[in-house]
DNA sequence: TTGAGGTATGTGGTATACCACAAGAGAAAA
DNA sequence: TTTTCTCTTGTGGTATACCACATACCTCAA
């Protein structure tokens, strides 16, 4: 066997700047940047400085994630992540619930029957998480319940297009996500929908997806003003 | 009147970087891609000098234009406009049907009387045009209803969404859309969808326009194949 | 004390120089 | 003639230097 056999190539066409993209948009999500105390400021030289790069493959990549509505860029000002508003994650979730409710009526001529098996069984192992009210693991799973359905349309974009709402979406489940009783009603409607799919009834799945997403829609309408305030008085007292 | 009165704010924040996205994007959406001579390379340093400025702000609008998949930039190799295939025309025009179909939802809440009595006026005015196999401009005025009612769902997100694709729609439609007898048919089917707007009809507006957007799905993908052919046959005589 | 104006500093914006890699042309060897 | 190798050239990638502007602070006069 010669050496080259082992050789793997190395990362092809690697570049900072897609590197940095990367890392700058995980960071981004993970940080907390509804907390009252969020640091929303990002320096381009900091940034740069603490990667041990210089700023051009850096700004390359803040270009992009302005251009993802993740950060926006003024000039002369600063560089400063996005916060959502309440109307904007609504519409995030109107626009999920148009995207999902499409693929699911997909799914009904596209998916496999063993697909829907798996996706039953998907669901069925995570329901208990919900019971136990585990809400972070079941918050997890209930999204990648959601990504398998986009999956199964057999519609690429619809779940790329998705994707790129969820993402905004995560910063906002860990403050305003998951409470019980929702939880015990989302198994509910996942089983639902399931039926809907198995049955390939079209017009069903698609009406049960909707609803379903809308659920959440009327949920953060109703929660998202009380977790306003409590930022607010969080910020009051520090 | 004190002078200050006279002075409007210099545009605010104006820079290359953005005017340079704006430019390269209409220019590029201006091309025939589709055609088999088109030169889909972009050269950095051509567009720096021919815009009179340096590669750097240049390079961040291409940033952003890959962000928006328009261009691929492929390192060390090159800087070049994307072609959509067959396969991702059509997933456009699904996820569109998925965006539109729950905007017409919306709509038949949210709309005016006053907007359903306007967007008919529209659709009225531009009928004639469909009949005289005025195609183009027809075709532009089909776009704009589309607009309208994505407008009437007050869901600002679903119109930015759904905008994003029309960009790439509008090179393919110089191309693909456009026989008089499909004209007809959506003079009627626009028509349809007004009726069940205002009725008030949810499960209706949004059906008729799914339907309505998967007529030109279907369409696409019937004729696709010759478009393709044809472009092939053209470049072997070249 | 207070306000206006100047100044120091820090930000992103831009230009430029140089790098590594890819690709083709040309020369040299088979 | 064919093949291989080298070298030239051109591409995007990166680092760096410098610019204009925004801001906060500081000074000094009223």
């Amino acid at each position: 066997m010669s050496i080259g056999d082992k050789l793997r190539p190395i990362s092809e066409s690697f570049t900072l700047k897609d590197h940095t993209f990367t890392l700058l948009r995980a960071a981004i999500l993970d940080m907390d940047i509804y907390g009252p105390e969020a640091d929303l400021r990002l320096d381009e030289r900091k940034l740069a400085e603490s990667l041990g790069i210089s700023r051009t493959p850096i700004r390359e990549a803040l270009a992009r994630l302005a251009q993802e509505n993740l950060v926006q860029i003024v000039p002369r000002k600063g560089v400063f992540v996005c916060r959502k508003t309440r109307e904007e994650i609504l519409e995030m979730v109107v626009t999920w619930a148009a995207l999902e409710s499409m693929a699911a009526r997909l799914a009904t001529v596209h998916a496999t029957d063993a697909d829907l098996v798996a996706l039953r069984k998907f669901a069925m192992k995570h329901s208990s998480d919900a019971v136990r009210a585990d809400i972070e693991e079941y918050s997890e799973a209930n999204i990648k319940f959601h990504q398998f359905i986009l999956k199964l349309s057999g519609c690429a974009l619809l779940g790329e297009t998705a994707e790129s709402l969820f993402i905004h979406m995560r910063a906002i489940r860990r403050r305003a996500m998951g409470e019980s009783d929702r939880a015990q009603r989302s198994v509910v409607d996942h089983m639902e929908i399931i039926e809907a799919l198995v049955a390939r009834d079209a017009d069903l799945a698609s009406s049960r997806v909707r609803e379903h997403t809308m659920r959440l829609h009327a949920h953060v309408s109703k929660t998202w003003a009380r977790l306003e305030i409590l930022g607010a008085a969080k910020s009051a007292t520090t």
